[in-house]
DNA sequence: CCTGTCACG
DNA sequence: GACGTACGTGACAGGG
């Protein structure tokens, strides 16, 4: 079928997408013979992620890529200054311009060129010839010159912004429509390609006199009629010039060409002909993931003769090897390795426990390491070996120095402030030291710093970042523990084992440093590290060892009621079933409900088991007393198992009090993670749940106050995505949602019902969390066609919004990450995948920068803390997203709210000026249901 | 060890 | 035209 209505041919400017790939990768070259290949990777790298993106409705039917060709042109016979100012082509660039050509051949896509005659004259051929067969074109292309031919179903398309462009978006540059924007040219001229225009008149001046006169011939011809004198003889004295720039910028739809619309249709890359080219190429990672797409195995590219040219930027460092380690016995070794570190300013440092805990843990070795490949164990607790002897044994091993002797000489490097320790995950080894009278000080954390570089790409885990970058394999614990239950602690690790263990840790902690240190600057995170990371080390140290103190008896009690009440259900539910099962099993539930009871609406998962998800329970409860008393069993029996009685096992011996973990590097984001236990997720949305933060208390005398930001995420979002009415209305101090459901369903505020309300608060909530019209439908149980009307409504009335979402997305596909307005980088490595994954990384990242510019923002309210509160007797114990919780002596509770109010609403400055405001909220109590 | 479920922001 | 979709976490129980 020819060329035609329906059809949608993209053309895509060539020597663009040639210029952007070369400007914006470094100089690669092909590893076997050095030839320069960057722009040819960049190249094919643009031409799979657009092949890639070409899926639904607006899929092209036809599809061109177009050169330039030969650098002359008719228009330098019209001038022959024409692009005389361009620079040469530079030199590395040159030869790559026939690779172009023939990738683009590659991908099976039609690649067009024709000596004499530039790209943009046949763009503008083709994309007339299309336009009058009724098809639509998408031109590929930032370049103004060819904003000209928009209009009448053609548009550009700014691949770079991700941005579209149409009729109003060439007004918008122009200031006047697609069909006078050569007469705006023509006046305005073009430095670029040394177009020379009307002296002293820009683009803006230009419209303004089109716009005046209609067109540039009405315009000249009428010269003598403009007011200012300048601008007047001007254009009466240049007007060969222009008349001139016109015919330079006007592109020439009547190219001769010796190929139809109909030879541009869209074709599936051939294996045979793509996977080779590549490989040549020696692109190994596109290779590979072209392969994997296209379901066909990746032909094998040899490895270069050398690593050099890859490992030139790396520091050289001597291969691991672990017969080069020594056990420091005794305190002269041990000072010599002290001064050592003194000599070099820096040492690696890590420490070995009998645990993971860092409360309960006791330490029973040491570790430096001074330089890659340097590394010493300083034994101190290790167990003499039980032999065959079937009692342990409480001996010490021998050859270890006293454990306090080693402290000493080890505490004044530890403390230096002129050494600097380097550990892998320091807040660990930190609190150890700590309990032994030791404050680290100052220190650089690998861990931190993959976090600030890759966050978002990869764990963070010592042997994850060994093997990513140090290509190597650290010895895994569990050859020396053991596993499950046979496990052993360390001190019980005979010790040349654990020195073969513990040194090589330093080691590759100090070559992990070797390695980052410079890397960070250059990923442009420094900041982010110094500020948002490593400070929150001993902010958090402390937090951590400070504890909650929770009320035993509380929990007790509770979890006695819990179990009484769920033995009444159980009974109930095993009732209704006519037998008994086990109500905690879903897929003994599921068979229950669907196979026994015959309930409409089962639907299994992979695993072949009927989903029974609260969702599915709570559909089912409206017509059935079963399910509805399986959610109040769940509801239980979460509580007891998670709650009431995880949480006592929790609280501390010494302390009586609870001591979880932060996990720095847990959430992609920015924000924190709560372990052993969890206290972030504490209940609170249920009247039952909430009376578990009865059971977290302040010490007698004392007073919990807890202090969270007020809709923290939305403020972010009216001030990243510039929404004015929503900026105003945090300003005005409106209930926000209430504002929202009254600019979208006209609704005055005062007439404001509940229900109008809760479904605006789920549109906002969505829209942070990167909207889909299903996920609304769910949420609120309405029909997906409803939310959608809700959710284009929403777009509509903030317009901003969907900026902002397309914005994000485009720079997250473009760069692979997204940043906070802090600097933090969140990677999106998914963006740009195919399928759902797509969809995923898309809302995640969305999402990331108002999650993490929040995250950010706490963060530098809880690392500027303690300073504010000195002298205060309060003490900063939990965070929990965006709400801080201290303790604090009686009485002295409203001058803490002061202090931490003002540091928490405060935090974003000065490097960040927000639009909004942060408001805070506090509360105070005996108790933290009390207090929030 | 994986999956399903459910607690939080 | 169908598919599958709200973002970020951690803990627990069941089951292979």
């Amino acid at each position: 079928m020819a060329f035609g209505k329906g059809h949608h041919l993209h053309l895509i400017d060539g020597s663009a997408f040639i210029f952007r790939a070369y400007h914006a990768l470094p100089p690669l070259t092909r590893k076997s013979d050095g030839l320069p290949i960057g722009a040819v990777a960049g190249f094919c790298n643009m031409l799979h992620r657009y092949v890639e993106g070409n899926t639904g409705p607006d899929a092209p039917t036809h599809v061109a890529v177009i050169f330039d060709k030969g650098s002359h042109t008719f228009r330098n016979e019209i001038y022959d200054q024409y692009k005389a100012n361009r620079e040469a082509m530079p030199e590395d660039l040159r030869p790559q311009i026939p690779l172009t050509r023939t990738a683009t051949e590659a991908f099976n896509i039609a690649c067009k060129e024709k000596e004499g005659f530039e790209a943009d004259d046949i763009i503008a051929t083709l994309a007339c010839q299309a336009r009058d067969a009724g098809g639509r074109v998408t031109i590929i292309s930032s370049d103004k010159d060819l904003m000209q031919l928009v209009g009448d179903g053609v548009e550009m398309l700014d691949a770079m912004k991700n941005r579209r462009i149409d009729r109003d978006g060439v007004i918008e540059k122009f200031g006047v429509g697609p069909e006078r924007v050569v007469d705006v040219q023509a006046l305005a001229g073009d430095s670029v390609d040394n177009v020379p225009g009307a002296p002293g008149i820009g683009i803006k001046t230009a419209a303004l006199l089109i716009n005046e006169y209609g067109s540039l011939e009405e315009l000249l011809d009428r010269a003598e009629e403009i007011k200012q004198p300048k601008r007047r003889q001007t254009l009466i004295d240049m007007r060969d010039q222009i008349e001139m720039s016109k015919r330079l910028v006007q592109l020439d739809c009547e190219t001769p060409l010796e190929f139809n619309l109909d030879d541009l249709e869209v074709r599936d890359a051939d294996p045979d002909v793509l996977m080779p080219f590549l490989a040549e190429m020696e692109f190994r990672t596109l290779t590979k993931r072209i392969a994997d797409q296209l379901g066909v195995e990746p032909p094998a590219i040899p490895d270069a003769p050398t690593k050099a040219a890859e490992s030139a930027a790396a520091p050289e460092m001597p291969p691991l090897d672990a017969s080069n380690y020594t056990t420091v016995r005794d305190a002269e070794t041990l000072k010599s390795w002290v001064e050592k570190a003194q000599a070099r300013g820096y040492v690696a440092v890590d420490t070995e426990t009998t645990g993971l805990n860092e409360m309960t843990a006791d330490l029973v070795g040491v570790c430096l390491c001074v330089d890659p490949g340097k590394a010493c164990y300083v034994p101190l607790a290790h167990k003499a070996s039980a032999g065959d002897d079937l009692f342990a044994s409480d001996d010490l091993a021998e050859g270890q120095m006293p454990f306090n002797d080693a402290l000493a000489i080890l505490q004044p490097m530890l403390e230096d402030p002129s050494i600097l320790k380097i550990g892998q995950n320091m807040k660990y080894d930190a609190k150890i030291l700590a309990r032994l009278g030791i404050t680290v000080a100052p220190f650089d954390d690998t861990m931190l710093m993959s976090y600030a570089m890759h966050g978002g790409e990869h764990g963070h885990g010592m042997d994850t970042l060994s093997e990513r970058y140090l290509n190597h394999t650290p010895i895994p614990i569990k050859t020396l523990l053991g596993t499950g239950k046979s496990q052993i602690t360390f001190d019980k690790v005979p010790i040349d084992d654990a020195a073969k263990y513990a040194a090589e840790d330093a080691d590759v902690t100090m070559r992990l440093w070797t390695l980052f240190k410079p890397q960070l600057h250059q990923a442009q995170v420094t900041r982010v590290y110094e500020t948002l990371e490593r400070p929150m080390v001993k902010v958090l140290a402390d937090m951590e060892m400070s504890g909650v103190k929770v009320d035993r008896d509380v929990l007790s009690r509770m979890s006695n009621a819990f179990a009484q009440k769920m033995a009444g259900l159980e009974a109930e539910i095993h009732e209704l079933a006519g037998e008994t099962f086990n109500v905690g099993s879903p897929k003994q539930l599921g068979e229950i409900l669907f196979d026994k009871m015959g309930l409409e609406g089962g639907k299994r998962g992979k695993t072949g088991a009927y989903a029974t998800g609260a969702d599915v329970l709570e559909d089912l409860a409206t017509e059935h007393e079963l399910p509805a008393r399986v959610l109040d069993w769940r509801q239980l029996s979460k509580l007891k198992s998670t709650y009431t009685d995880a949480l006592q096992e929790h609280i501390h011996s010494e302390t009586g009090r609870v001591h979880t973990s932060y996990v720095i590097t847990g959430a992609s984001t920015g924000r924190l993670a709560s372990t052993d236990p969890n206290l972030q997720n504490i209940p609170i949305r249920t009247e039952e749940g909430r009376r578990i933060r009865e059971a977290f208390v302040a010490e007698t005398g004392k007073t919990l106050v807890s202090l969270d930001y007020s809709q923290i995420e939305l403020r972010i979002l009216a001030h990243i995505a510039d929404i004015p009415a929503l900026k105003q209305a945090f300003r005005d101090g409106l209930d926000i949602h209430a504002m929202t459901a009254s600019e979208m369903f006209d609704v005055p505020l005062d007439e404001m019902t509940p229900d109008i309300r809760r479904q605006a608060k789920a549109i906002n909530f969505g829209v942070i969390y990167g909207i889909s019209g299903f996920g609304l439908a769910r949420n609120l149980r309405i029909p997906r066609a409803e939310a959608q009307g809700f959710i284009d409504r929403y777009f509509e009335r903030f317009p901003g919004i969907k900026d902002y979402m397309n914005d994000t997305k485009a720079f997250a596909k473009e760069h692979g990450y997204v940043q906070t307005l802090f600097g933090r980088k969140i990677h999106t490595p998914e963006i740009n995948a195919k399928g759902p994954r797509a969809g995923f990384a898309q809302r995640a990242a969305i999402n990331a920068p108002i999650q993490g510019t929040a995250a950010d923002i706490i963060r530098r309210a809880m690392i500027r803390m303690p300073a504010a509160i000195e002298g205060q007797p309060a003490t900063m114990l939990l965070q929990v997203h965006d709400e801080l919780l201290f303790e604090v002596e009686n009485g002295a509770e409203d001058a803490l709210i002061d202090t931490a109010r003002d540091v928490m609403e405060g935090a974003a400055d000065p490097v960040v000026k927000l639009d909004v405001t942060l408001t805070v909220d506090a509360g105070k109590g005996q108790n933290w249901a009390e207090a929030h």
